[in-house]
RNA sequence: GACCUGGUAGCUCAGUUGGUAGAGCAUCUCCCUUUUAAGGAGAGGGUCCUGGGUUCGAGCCCCAGCCAGGUCA
């Protein structure tokens, strides 16, 4: 008797992650079937008027074709817009910072393309990050980081669920990402020299202040330094909620040193792009306020307005991946968060309260933002994570 | 009005006893990176306010003027 292979779509970018990926799982064994997915209107081009996602899809074909697996392409473009595009905008617009990739995973590759690959009677799908999936005895699922360190994109997958991880299959989540372009190489994959993708998912790389200016107007206003020595910094603060607040600054808090053309267009932490010059050390945005058009930016890498040791999180917009270990209402826990994307994890305490998450770092942490995602982990594993308020 | 100080890269400034200029910031490029950032490396950029003079040679000395800030009447 023949046992049923078990079929897998695999989501092909075109990169050689994904490649590898494909090649792998055909080794072992599965029927695979491999998908380019289409997320970007061929007449919205980017910046460079480039559509990079008809080099992408060729070279997904060509891989598909070296597998000698069927191939299709499917068009996403539309959910993409209405889902990924409009957030971004609606976030910008809003003064805070969106990650784009953490939703088009949830909403896009681990929903819209999952359900297409079910539909097609696939027992899983798969795709080309550096993350691990492990499913323990429970029966729950766990996210692990990748073995690269360097690479891992566990973060960018922290709003799954249960239900998506159980469908998941990450093929090279215990490879280093050299190992990944050794077996492209060695088994001549077309894609095996081909930089890797960056920018936007699948998008291509974009100018953020270009695209965003596409739909959100140019406004200028003012550029405010901020002393280190204001006296806001030193308002002694005793409850957590106190701690979290992001403070208000006003413009008599410090002097007009330039202008910029929009406030939305800027996040906090960020040095380029400022044009103002004639300083000792860099500038850095330590606070955007949209509603009065104005950019705060304070003098240096230590400037205390750049850091934070506690933040905020609204308790309905918690989301557990590991719901098993959810805190209560009026519990604490230590884990290792993160709070955007590459950064190393810092030690920290989540604190439960009735309406809102708060999350008291051991250390200063630099550049928290409004709009990202914070991340806590246990070990390697990723427990949780939810869009950071203040 | 007199006197003082200053006018050097986009900005803030440094330029030793006169030998055609430098640093930080900014900008640009590249690297890193499937968000925005950050970070790393590199590059471009100067009629040294103007006009005279001294000198083999002037950003540096002298004279005049213009501009900015300040002080004194």
């Amino acid at each position: 008797m023949i046992l049923k292979k078990k079929k897998v779509i695999i989501a092909l970018s075109g990169g050689v992650d994904s490649s590898v990926s494909a090649f792998l799982l055909k080794k072992e064994g599965y029927e695979v079937i491999g998908v380019f997915m289409k997320i970007w209107h061929e007449n919205s081009r980017n910046i460079n008027q480039e559509c990079p996602w008809v080099e992408d899809s060729s070279y997904a074909l060509e891989i598909a074709e070296q597998l000698n697996i069927p191939f299709h392409v499917v068009d996403l473009s539309n959910e993409y817009e209405k889902k990924i595009v409009n957030y971004m905008f609606d976030e910008y617009s809003r003064g805070t910072t969106p990650n784009p990739d953490v939703l088009c995973n949830k909403e896009i590759k681990f929903d819209v393309f999952l359900r297409y690959a079910l539909k097609l009677n696939a027992n899983y799908v798969a795709t080309g990050h550096y993350a691990k999936k492990i499913t323990n005895k429970n029966g729950t699922h766990s996210l692990i980081a990748g073995k690269d360190n360097n690479k891992d994109q566990s973060y960018f997958l922290c709003q799954l669920n249960q239900k998506q991880l159980e469908k998941i299959i990450f093929p090279i989540g215990d490879l280093m990402k050299s190992e990944v372009r050794e077996i492209a190489k060695i088994n001549k994959l077309a894609t095996a020299d081909r930089k890797d993708s960056q920018g936007l998912c699948f998008v291509g790389k974009i100018k953020i202040p270009e695209f965003l200016s596409k739909k959100l107007k140019t406004k200028e206003g003012d550029v405010i330094e901020i002393e280190p020595d204001n006296p806001k910094y030193k308002i002694s603060k005793k409850t957590i909620e106190e701690k979290s607040k992001a403070i208000k600054y006003s413009e008599s808090d410090g002097k007009i040193i330039g202008n910029h053309n929009g406030a939305h267009f800027f996040t906090i932490g960020q040095r380029k792009g400022l044009n103002i010059g004639g300083k000792k050390e860099p500038l850095f945005v330590i606070k955007t306020d949209t509603i009065n058009n104005i950019v705060y930016v304070g003098m240096g890498e230590n400037h205390p307005g750049l850091y934070k040791k506690v933040l905020k999180i609204k308790r309905e917009e918690c989301h557990w991946i590991r719901e098993d270990l959810k805190i209560d209402v009026g519990e604490k826990k230590d884990f290792l968060i993160r709070t955007r994307y590459r950064q190393n994890l810092i030690p920290g305490k989540l604190i439960m309260k009735s309406d809102y998450l708060f999350i008291e770092f051991r250390e200063q942490v630099k550049s928290i933002t409004s709009g990202q995602f914070a991340a806590w982990y246990l070990k390697n594993e990723l427990i949780g994570s939810a869009p950071i308020l203040e």
